[in-house]
RNA sequence: GUGGGCGAGGCCGAACGGUUAGGCACUGGAUUGUGAUUCCAGGUGUAGUGGGUUCAACUCCCAUCGUCCACCCCA
């Protein structure tokens, strides 16, 4: 078929059949995070661009060619935002919440101008958390033992944690010079890629997928023994937190994550259940990122979790929440089809929460049954000429093989009341 | 930006250089106030688009668009 007009590339509708599986995602989240305490903020999509090369880094992939950027009418240059932190940092900025400790979180889309591929895709949907003012590793734990309990609560198993140090800025600034010393002694037997990296981003270079360059990178210095007597003391902090907690982890020496800001900690919740992109959940420290956007100095950490990919996850292990109604009405005849809505209205002031489908468009029973049944609904309630006459309702269950019932309004609140609680 | 796979009805999908299987879904029917199972009937496609080869193209070739997967990068 023809498809004069359609969805941008990479960016998807999310139909009705998906949308139980998202709002259950997103449900959870709010729960869990609202648990530990963490406030929602509500930032725009939109963005002046110097926030995101300030924030992200200039040289990065994103900003150099993966924003949608626009000129506004006045000449300023606007960007959909490709991710999360930097338009929280500004927000918290703007509005003075920075002068006491912070834990926030937020929702929504992000735009990356990238070609799409399995779990990635130009607008994408992402959950965020980020924490300010704590600079202890508690809160860094706390992060961690957070996403745990997400998955444990979404019934997500196939996750692993990967967590790293990346040193603070002296350590990082040193090591990098010593790694910089020894990939360029074998440079000749890195990918085309990596060599350039050696001079923009160095340690990206850690994490390359190419196996000739992992070979090189296998006999490289690591990060975990440059770091000083403080870093490493907050990341055994950590890990021991992890370990008292009964969450796994890996240590990954070569997890660098891609964007500037970060510093000390590092992680990342993988699985192999995706294809290439396995990163659910990513997230680390970034103490400086406050103080570079022009603040004080404030420490910081978060993370952000494509909700794509969870959703993935989560259909691919079989999960189908409940999206039917719980009740069809079935009216037939002129004065049972008048008095339906009205009858409906009192239902649904009677049983809070109650999930009922009126029928529309008349029909005989043969026909609203049938509509009935195709609506997934436990129950048809029925209203004709004789329930209507005797002031009394039918109920019938279309899943069990059990008999109509005749019911008083009462004895209908109580029966649906106290189905919808079984 | 680079490389590869794939485009047939609402969805899935077999075969084949010579009138497009099948399944699901959908619509109607199988006696009067009752659905789902079963049976019968029905509509739905100028095979993404454009060009080429051929007596003949859904089938082969080219282009284009779309899509998927991977690289890059990243949630």
């Amino acid at each position: 078929m023809t498809k004069s007009l359609q969805a941008i590339r990479g960016m998807h509708d999310i139909l009705p059949a998906q949308v139980a599986l998202w709002q259950h995602v997103e449900d959870t989240v709010r729960e869990v995070v609202t648990s530990y305490g963490y406030a929602e903020i509500r930032t725009p999509l939109v963005e002046v661009t110097a926030l995101f090369h300030r924030a992200i880094g200039a040289v990065t992939d994103i900003v150099e060619k993966e924003m949608y950027s626009f000129d506004d009418r006045n000449g300023d240059s606007l960007s959909l935002r490709p991710e999360g932190t930097a338009s929280c940092v500004r927000a918290a900025l703007e509005h003075g919440l920075l002068i006491q400790p912070q834990r926030l979180w937020y929702r929504g889309a992000m735009f990356r101008y990238e070609r799409p591929q399995r779990g990635r895709y130009r607008q994408f949907h992402q959950i965020g958390v980020e924490t300010f003012g704590l600079a202890g590793a508690e809160i860094d734990l706390e992060l961690m033992l957070l996403t745990a309990r997400l998955w444990r609560r979404l019934g997500l198993t196939d996750l692993r944690l990967e967590l790293n140090s990346l040193g603070d800025a002296e350590e990082r600034a040193a090591y990098r010079a010593q790694l910089v010393t020894y990939l360029s002694a074998h440079a000749d037997q890195l990918d085309a890629d990596s060599q350039r990296r050696l001079t923009t981003n160095p340690l990206r270079v850690l994490d390359s997928k190419h196996p000739a360059t992992q070979e090189i990178v296998a006999g490289a210095p690591t990060l975990l023994a440059h770091l000083g007597a403080e870093t490493r003391s907050h990341f055994e902090q950590i890990c021991a937190g992890l370990d008292a907690a009964g969450v796994r982890y890996q240590l990954n020496p070569r997890l660098v994550r891609g964007l500037d800001y970060y510093n000390r900690t590092v992680f990342e919740w993988v699985t192999d259940a995706l294809g290439a992109q396995g990163t659910v959940c990513a997230g680390g420290r970034y103490d400086g990122l406050v103080a570079q956007l022009g603040g004080k100095s404030v420490p910081a950490i978060g993370f952000a979790m494509g909700l794509e990919r969870l959703v993935e996850m989560l259909a691919a292990a079989g999960a189908q929440p409940d999206a039917a109604v719980d009740v069809y009405l079935v009216a037939v005849g002129a004065a049972a089809q008048q008095a339906a809505p009205v009858v409906a209205e009192r239902l649904r002031d009677a049983v809070p929460g109650l999930r009922m489908l009126t029928n529309c468009g008349g029909g005989n029973f043969k026909n609203q049954f049938k509509k009935a049944d195709k609506s997934g609904a436990q129950f048809a309630l029925v209203l004709g000429e004789t329930e209507l006459a005797e002031n009394r309702f039918g109920l019938k269950s279309l899943r069990l093989d059990s008999e109509q019932q005749l019911f008083t309004f009462e004895e209908l609140t109580a029966f649906l009341t106290a189905h919808l609680t079984a």
